[in-house]
This record gives C-alpha cells, structure tokens and sequence, in this order.
DNA sequence: CATGAATGAGAATTCATTCAT
DNA sequence: AATGAATGAATTCTCATTCAT
C-alpha cells in the first residue's frame, strides 16, 4: 500500500517536472535565458515558485536540464540515422535532413541551441560546448571510419567544420521568414552537398 | 555665445570614447554582456559613470558599438585580402588566416563577435547578424563572380556555411588550451582546405 | 494546483499593505514626494524592497494610493455630514468643522492633499484634481439643490471658491506655530462665516 | 575708458541673466521643478552650464528668482489698482480682474505660482508663502482699512479665504480646455462677486 | 568671462531564491 | 508536498554641480 502510493507519488513528481521543464524549454526558446523569469516559467506550467525549487536547483539548473535533453534528442536522431543507413556519404545527408525537419518543427528548441545559450555561465557554456562536440564526435567517427570514402586534412577540424556550417545556415534559415524561406528539406540538402562536397574523397586522377 | 570649439577639446573627447569603448570591448570579451557592469567599465577606463553615459546611451549602446567596430575591422580585412589575391580559391584561403590571426590575438573581441553576442536583445542580435550576413555576402560575391572556378548548389547557403564553420572551428580553437592546441595559422589552412573543397568546381571526366 | 487561499495570509497581506501605505503617508506628509525615497518607507515599515514592490507598482502608484485614500476619508466626512445636517447652509459650516478636525489631527495628511500632491506627475495631478473637483462638485450640488437658501453668479466657480478659501486657510494655519495659533474649530467657524456669507441668499428689501 | 567698459559688461551681465531667467521661468512654468533640468534652462537660454552658476547659486535659486519675480509683478499689479480706485469694494473686484488678465495671458507663471512651487525645498516653501501672505496681507489692510465697508469674523482669515479662492478658482480655470472654458475677464467677475458678497458690510435692518 | 566635459552620489526597480504556512 | 509572500542584493541611469581649458 505505502509502496502503490509512492509511486503515484513519483509519477506525479516526474510530472510536474516535465510540466516546469517543458515550459521553461518554450520560454527560454522564446524569450532567451535572461530574459526568462522564474515567475514566468511557473506561471506557464501552472505551478509555484516553491515547487520550482524541489525540482531544480536554480534557472542556470533548468537551463541546462533543456539544454541537455536537446542534446540528447539530438544525438538520438544521429544515431537513428547511423544505425538506419550504411552509406557514410548518404548518412549524413540523411543525418542532416533530419536533424533540419526536428528543429524547423520546434524552432523554439532550435533557438536554445543555436542563438540562446551562448555567452552564459561557464556551466551552460559548458554544456553547450558538450553537446556540440558530441556532434562532432559523431561526425568525426563517420569520417576516421571509412578512409575509403573521406578525404581531409584534419578529421577533427573537419567535422567542426561541418557542425558549424550546418547551424549556421540553419540559424540563418530560422531568421528568415517562414512565409517566403525555402522549405527546411531543401536547406537541408544544399548544405549535406557543401558538407560532402567538403569531406568526401577526390578520385585521383591515374 | 559658441566660440570656436576647440580642436584639442574635440580630440580628448574622442580619446575618452576610445578609452571607454576599449575597456568595455575588452570586459565584454571577458566576461560576457551580462557578467559586465558600467561600473566595471568606467573604472577600467578610469572614468565615470556620468561620462559613460555623455558617450554611449547605455550598456547596450556601447555593446553595439563595440561590435560595430569589430564588423567593420573583419571586413576590413577581407577587403584588404579582395584587393591583394586575384585568384578566389587562394582569395578564400587567405581571407580565412587572416582573419584567423587577427582574432586568434585579440580572443576578447572574437568572443564578443562568437560567442558573447548571442541572444541579448533584438538590436544586439540584428547588429550581430548584420555583421554574419555581410561577411556571407563577401563570400557569395566571391563564388558568383567566377563561374568557372566554383560550383556550389546554392551560394547563399554556401556562403553560410563557409562562415559558419570557420566561425565554429575558431570557437572551438579558442576554447582549447593555448599551451597546446595547434597554431592558429594551422587551423586556418585546415579551415581553408575544408571550405575550399565544398566550393570549388570540380572538373568532370572527359 | 491552486489550493483554496488561506484566509490568514490574505489578511497578512492586506495587513502588509496597509503598513506599507501608512508609513508611505507618513513619510510623504512630512518630507514630500520627492524627498521620500522606497527605502525609506519600507524602513518605516519594517519590511522590505521586494514587498514594497509587490504591492505597488512604484513610488507614484503609492503616493497615489495613499492620496485616493485620503480623498475617500474627506468625501467621507462630507457624506456624513449631508446625512446628518438638514439645514444646507449649517451643513457647509458643520462640514467645513469636521473636515478641519480631522486634517487637523492628522496634519501629515492635511500636507499630502494641498501642499504635496501638486505638480508631480500628470497621473497625480490628475488625482489629485479629481479629488478637489468632487469636493466641489458636492458644494455646487448643496448650492443648487436650494435655490431658496443661495444665491451666486456661477455655482461652479463659486464651488471652487468655498474649496480653495478652505484649503487655503486651513494650509496657513497648518503653518502656524501649532502652539499660539487659534484652535482648529475656531478657524473652522471664521471660513464658514466667509463662505455662508459668499453664497447664501440675501434677502431683499420689500 | 575702463569705467565705458565695466559698464558695457555691466549691461550684458543683467541680460544674459535676464535671458537665463527668462529660460527658466518658461520651463518651470511648462515641465514643473523637477522635470526642468538645468541643461534644459542653459540650451533654452543659448548659454552654458558655466555661465548658469555664475548667475545663480543652483537650480533652487533660479526658481527662488523666477518665483520672488513674479511675486513682485503680482504685488504690482494689486499696487496699481489700488492706487487708482480709491472704492475699496470696486478695488477688489479691479484686483482680481487685473490679476486673471496677466496670468491667464502667461499661463506658465501663474503655473509657476499655483501649481509647481509646491512642496518643493523648505526655502521655496518659504518664498511662496511669502507671497501668498503679502497678497492676503494686502487684502486685509483693505479690509480693515474701511470697517465701514466690511464686516468680517476675523480679517486674517478672511484675506486668506480671498486669496485662496481666487486661485483655486483660476487653477481650476486654467486646467481647463482653453477653446470652450469661460473668458478669463468673466472668471474674474464670478469670483470677485463671491469674494465682496463674503466680506462685504450687509446693512442691518431697522 | 564663457564653456561644456567630467564627476559621482543617489534613486528606482527587478528578480532569483528562501521559508513560513 | 505545495504554495507564494517576503527578501534585499545588485544594476542601471540621471542630473546638479565643479573646474580645467
């Protein structure tokens, strides 16, 4: 009986949690970090202050809570797409399309990644900084796992290269009006041949 | 009533902005936009509040100059390559060292132009995206002018993407440790490389 | 979510509130609007910045609170007075009576509604105009309500007349060296002599 | 020779004091006290910060001037008329119609006067006290002058209960919409009437 | 004498966080 | 566990006044 009740108890807990998460992950995406407050985010999630601070440490805490659930949505679409497809060329093509259509649906999560989380603390940058270097990790293996296919001077350099272009144009994108911008597939397909373009191997000539 | 204004007046008050204008570049870089205070700023550029605020209208008004600065000197530097280097793939290559030894020797005012100035306020950001676009636009001109050397499927989106990873490559360069990362020239080649070969034409069989 | 309200921390509130705002009062009718500072009535009332702010919006929503406040208490007196007092032209000396017993008594106050509350900002003046328009607005309503017993030129203008020689004199006095100036109800009599004698009706020879 | 001079520099001394005060008293009368600052008076006046505390102590001590200024003017008026009807209930009655005509054709100062020097400093307090006092006091020497004509409680407060109906009666007038309100001349009447009916002798029967 | 750049004390206000209920 | 009132440190910005030129 005590047990029963304390797992409905747990549920509720984790609930509320993803209540105050989600709502905090929409008005950071919304707002920014700083421009977010505290008061605000409980207001959205229809909870309390009080509770705010059963659940999380502090905002930076929060703040980093969304970050890193991004980054790990993130990284599952990556390795979704590694398990998926054997070709490294089309892999990140397709790694590209998808993580394109993810965050042109939740532009709000985009912002956190890309525009909002930068120059914060030392944590969050921290944090940040993780994530996108678990990217390019990903990216890197890609390349350093089929000398075959790729061809560059410095794998690590590289696959920053390629996390960097692909936000870049996605944030790009993501300032552009949604009336008259591109669709997010084709955005998505220039820059996968500008990244291929870039790391696959020439034929020598002979 | 308004006799002559004098001409050493005139230069003090220039010397004084510049001064204020340093010192708040240099606190930005360091510290970030939130973590620095006017105060902070005045009293590195022994000054007073009172005289920071004749100058600059507020704390987002000398952010804005500082990186108004910073865009003017990066394009500053790619003009100066345009003007010097005939050949735009080796244009490409050195547009990026330079710029990479600028920053990589002043990493206060790479990190405003990076990292610091990212969702802070909407005049701050459209400064800041100005400044992206333009270099963008640099690019693309570059890629358009001459057909017979590149090929790129969109050259906007190129031109993105070639800034967007020689800005992330730098980033994460100046986050390493200086003792042992690599020299800044080094990345720069790599960077060149890597954008070189998405851009270029690559010439069919025949 | 939203538990029922607790009745006890509804009355701490208005409690809290209510400290704030008279030691708001206080303060106001001894060193001014602008001489008051937030500090110095949260100090006065034992509480703090945070909750000053809670219950106001800022300093001139208090002044105003508190000025509203007390044009209540005045319109108030006179409400009684019309109730008790039949006779019109004894009603504005036993009006004239109560109002300067009770801005005697609470000389702070008396200073806020004629001396302080001027030229701030347009909101307050605009309060404070409202609250000097009903009083006379109740003057002029007792002057035409019985053309028998008064007789001016304008009842409007004679209204604002009867409010400012009151204000006026009662403003001297309160100037006065609290310890040789006439008794309030004496002063009280002499404006009452000076307004009956304005606008009651003089009967003509016959 | 050097006497010519003194003189000339004499001369422009009192008028670039004449335009400071100027300056001041328009602003003052437009903005209030707190809201004209003294850049504001010294680039009204085409004159400088450093010429502005030559002429005057600081801020309070132009308004002090604007203020006794415009005391002096008043008191002048009041001086004329009653040096030209010799009837003393007509000599209010000129009074009052003199005094509406020159503040209603300079608005600013009679804000100047009414509104804005309210609950200032102690010092200007004093001032305007001051002026308010002479002018009742010249109301009471009328009045006690002819006891054949008057007939008041106590004269004192009578000349108070003059004074400040009069100008209740005109700020009233002058917050009013200058297009549809009264003529100022009318004004006057009305309220010259209500104050000879107040103070005026009424012949005892018999 | 005139100028206006420089000063810095001082005020208002916000919001993350705590804690009594 | 939940609530939300209370806290106060911290920050921005203004403007009267001074003083070097």
């Amino acid at each position: 009986m005590a047990y029963q009740r304390s797992k409905a108890t747990e549920e509720r807990k984790r609930a509320r949690r993803r209540l105050l998460l989600d709502a905090a992950t929409k008005l950071f995406g919304k707002h920014g970090y700083h421009a977010t407050t505290v008061p605000m985010i409980v207001a959205e999630a229809n909870s309390s202050t009080g509770s705010f601070y059963m659940y999380f440490r502090n905002k930076e805490d929060v703040f980093n809570a969304a970050l890193e659930e991004l980054g790990q949505a993130v990284l599952g679409i990556l390795a979704d797409v590694r398990g998926a497809q054997p070709d490294p060329l089309k892999r990140i093509s397709q790694a590209l399309e998808a993580l394109y259509l993810y965050l042109a649906h939740k532009p709000a999560r985009a912002r956190i990644l890309i525009v909002e989380s930068s120059g914060l603390s030392p944590r969050l940058d921290k944090t940040r900084r993780a994530i996108l270097r678990k990217l390019a990790e990903e990216v890197r293996h890609t390349i350093e796992a089929e000398p075959a296919a790729f061809q560059v001077e410095n794998s690590t350099i590289a696959a920053r290269c390629v996390v960097g272009a692909a936000f870049e144009a996605l944030c790009c994108w993501l300032e552009e009006d949604p009336k008259s911008r591109l669709p997010a597939k084709d955005v998505a397909r220039a820059v996968a041949r500008f990244d291929i373009q870039a790391v696959k191997k020439v034929p020598t000539k002979s």
